[in-house]
DNA sequence: CAGTGGTCTAGACCACGAT
DNA sequence: TCGTGGTCTAGACCACTGA
């Protein structure tokens, strides 16, 4: 057997692979059922259907009840990214992390972001301003919105020693969000940050978090061309 | 009981969860043993493993043989994408998708993509530059480099009925690939095709695939300032 | 060494949904 | 309707790793 594996479920796993791989079962072709492949690999059809689940989740194979299992017809790829913390990317890429909060203040937001959060924009929200430094040098620069009906104790937090999202991560819990991948035009702001030509392209990620339906907070980080999102499928 | 939930082991994933935002287990506390927890809910260990390992995946928890079962101090965000054939994109987003090969020829490959894909540079590669459109008007550009050695029977395709991606996915299989999101200038001929300023801002996705250890294909991928990739966290 | 999670099994019941 | 995948259970063995 050339699958050699510790763990039935993933030898089970790498097998199937091979077989669409190698096109013995093409896209679109219907696998046997999960009692036949527990036969003819000799497990328990707990065993197949741990692994054929797992190659489902990567979107090659589609499931379903009296239909079978098949060969997706148009795998869509499926890539994950981790987000992290700032400072954890920085001192992985071997720099130095500092981080410096460049403005601070309490206002109304703006009305664009009142109506995507769906607070009052009559309320006014803690708005924090941001430098991420890699070895001195800038790394991204932030902008954030927090919500204060949520998150009060913010008010009282300087955000000198600990950057906002560290922050927030251990005080202010959120149960889901969004994020936003996007290219724009620096602001006059953000090029001259970073030293770059007016108008230079800047990589933007949007960040927006919720705790259950209350929002918590929004987050635009901005950062120089030479930035990459990178992931394997 | 607050989470009903009719499949038993996610109504342990949402009970833990539950207690994760409480703070009832702030960042740091040890869990339980699944042991433990299958006794207090009522069910087989398998369920509660089931369920531990689920959120486990999300990056929330972190479990360890013998250490136990902990809450992730620094929730890394993971976020998966769909990154679905252009066709499809369009499609869903109520338009008419058309696409237009503009340019083919074979040549050696630039040198920085004949390091990157490991190939030898003197060795002709299929070029094709295309442009996708929705509703007749441009949505994305791409310049796709194919490995004629890896895929042979490229050679013979004319690639004006259906788009390299769609062509590729159904006849040259992968095993594994690489996605990388980047912010650049618009290239000159970028910027004609999207009618924007000299110098605007392109989102790109860069792809590359490999069958085995075999580079199949690069492509880069370049969308006008407007375009965004969302997923919910 | 010993505690904890990781996995396998055999059998069972059930929800979904194609026909 | 009834075949297929989705899940649960109880018990078992084992791999890893902290003490």
């Amino acid at each position: 057997m050339s699958t050699a594996a510790r763990v039935p479920w993933q030898s089970v796993e790498r097998e199937v692979l091979r077989r669409i791989h190698a096109r013995v079962w093409p896209p679109g072709a219907l696998l046997p059922t999960e009692a036949e492949l527990a036969a003819e690999f000799g497990c328990a059809r707990t065993t197949v259907n741990r692994a054929l689940r797992e190659i489902a989740e990567t979107g090659l194979l589609d499931r379903r009840r009296k239909a079978g299992t098949r060969v997706a017809l148009h795998p869509v790829a499926r890539a994950t990214f981790d987000i992290p913390v700032m400072r954890r990317e920085v001192e992985a890429l071997g720099h130095v992390y500092d981080h410096r909060l460049l403005e601070r203040f309490e206002g109304p937001p703006p009305p664009t972001l009142a109506t995507r959060m769906d607070v009052n924009p009559d309320r006014a929200m803690l708005c924090l301003k941001a430098l991420h430094q890699a070895d001195g040098a800038p790394f991204a620069t932030e902008v954030r919105w927090i919500n204060l009906g949520e998150v009060p104790d913010a008010r009282d937090e300087p955000f000198d020693d600990i950057s906002a999202n560290e922050w927030l991560l251990r005080h202010a819990p959120y149960t889901h969000g969004q994020i936003t991948f996007s290219a724009t035009r620096a602001t006059p702001d953000e090029a001259s940050t970073f030293a770059a030509a007016p108008g230079a392209a800047v990589f933007v990620i949007d960040r927006m978090t919720w705790n259950e339906d209350r929002p918590v907070t929004q987050v635009r980080i901005a950062f120089p061309e030479d930035y990459t999102v990178t992931t394997t499928l």
